[in-house]
DNA sequence: GATAAACTTGCTTGTCACTAACAAGTTTAT
DNA sequence: ATAAACTTGTTAGTGACAAGCAAGTTTATC
């Protein structure tokens, strides 16, 4: 039955299928997000699913195939959500510049959506395992990732501030995995000062890929930059 | 019936108590590691380590209690070698060298016992569960592992190699995080550079710790140190 | 000091509530 | 009416626990 006024369709009334099939999947996402940090993936079952967003306990393989596509759906939507916000954080950024940019805006992140970011990891966490479904779609993005910060890295050796001889793929390893390992210290530890190893992981990142001749100070200078 | 000659007890006829324990229980563990690297977490049911050991499948939550149980036994075996490994390469070091041993040998460590180190990273990820029963021995862990590296800085900056403006603790959240997050990424993606991205590791964490009055030297003796 | 009963501990099997997946249904949009 | 969204019935497999059996170990008795 079509309605006269379109914008109003989402009144729960009467819903297109497309409607609908986005409402439900987004639906069961988010549930799935907030359980995942309630219960953990143990706990995450597909009652619990179906419950909590208020559908029954099938719909969720008949949408995502199995819990296991459920998943790549939460982590799609995460890693979807968290490209945005470092797209926007770094506008056309790239060098030294670009990096601190970028671990300032995970830090912001990770503070505005700690729940996307402990569900990310718990998932990667389950992507370990030998049998893991969707161990290619972390490995995945891990390398797009690396692949960004190489790029920075080749733009400031292009505009000179970076030396020639450092290796950006190096540099995208290191850098990637400070962040996985900040991160998984924090989840683990709740006293964990998250912000105090953010930034002082962005320090020394920034003191790596600057070149030598800005280093040649006087001990008192640098130690005054060093805190600032 | 005692027997007369106790030494050769060990002769699959007739074992002590203490001695079938002992053998049933590292069985069970070496098969869960086994298994952990083969089939995963969710593989490692009950039934395939009591068929894989040789035992029946209650054996498991009769010695140690649950899964959750032998699982935390697995992770406190694995520790225990990886400590061992640790102390006999430090060998009394301290300060710089201590912390370039110590990377040397992680990375040893993982090539020598890749199926110990994948393992203890699949159970840590299961750690990261709200429902997690043995997060606080990861956690515990960890903070053990980071005040050995905190210890080191003291002494190297006791000895005046270290700066006394660097803050000990955030160096050990930087080291314990740089090898989380390396070894992470080796696990996820089976073409990761795993012995690059130490060597790297160890050289930048050797830099960060050296006095700048180090690196004043011209740019081109600072490069052949580097690549050494 | 040998030997058998009393006891303890290691280990297995039966059972139960719960889970994910799939197939066969019912309801809703087109 | 027909195809989609969604629900319900069913099944094989899971971890935990309890009851029971089979070894090993101690103690009492001769």
């Amino acid at each position: 039955m079509p309605q006269p006024f379109p914008a109003t369709r989402n009144t729960d009334q009467s819903l297109t299928q497309a409607e609908r099939t986005a409402r439900a999947e987004a639906g069961m996402i988010e549930t799935a997000i907030e359980l995942l940090n309630t219960v953990g993936i143990q706990g995450t079952t597909l009652v619990a699913i179906g419950d909590k967003a208020g559908y029954s306990r099938g719909l969720v393989s008949h949408h995502f195939g199995s819990k296991a596509g459920l998943f790549r759906a939460v982590l799609k939507r995460i890693t979807a959500n968290w490209t945005a916000d470092l797209h926007t954080a770094l506008d056309d950024r790239t060098g030294i510049a670009a990096i601190g940019a970028a671990i300032d805006a995970h830090l912001a992140h990770v503070l505005r959506h700690p729940e996307y970011i402990r569900a990310q990891n718990i998932l990667w966490g389950a992507a370990l395992d030998p049998s893991s479904e969707f161990k290619p779609n972390v490995a995945e993005f891990m390398q797009i990732q690396r692949e960004s910060v190489a790029a920075w890295v080749r733009g400031g050796q292009k505009s000179g501030e970076i030396l020639p001889e450092i290796n950006p793929q190096r540099i995208a390893e290191q850098y990637y995995g400070g962040l996985i390992g900040i991160n998984s210290q924090w989840l683990v530890s709740p006293d964990f000062d998250l912000a105090a190893a953010y930034t002082d992981f962005k320090r020394n990142m920034v003191r790596l890929l600057s070149a030598p001749t800005t280093q040649i100070r006087k001990p008192d200078t640098l130690n005054r930059e060093e805190r600032q």
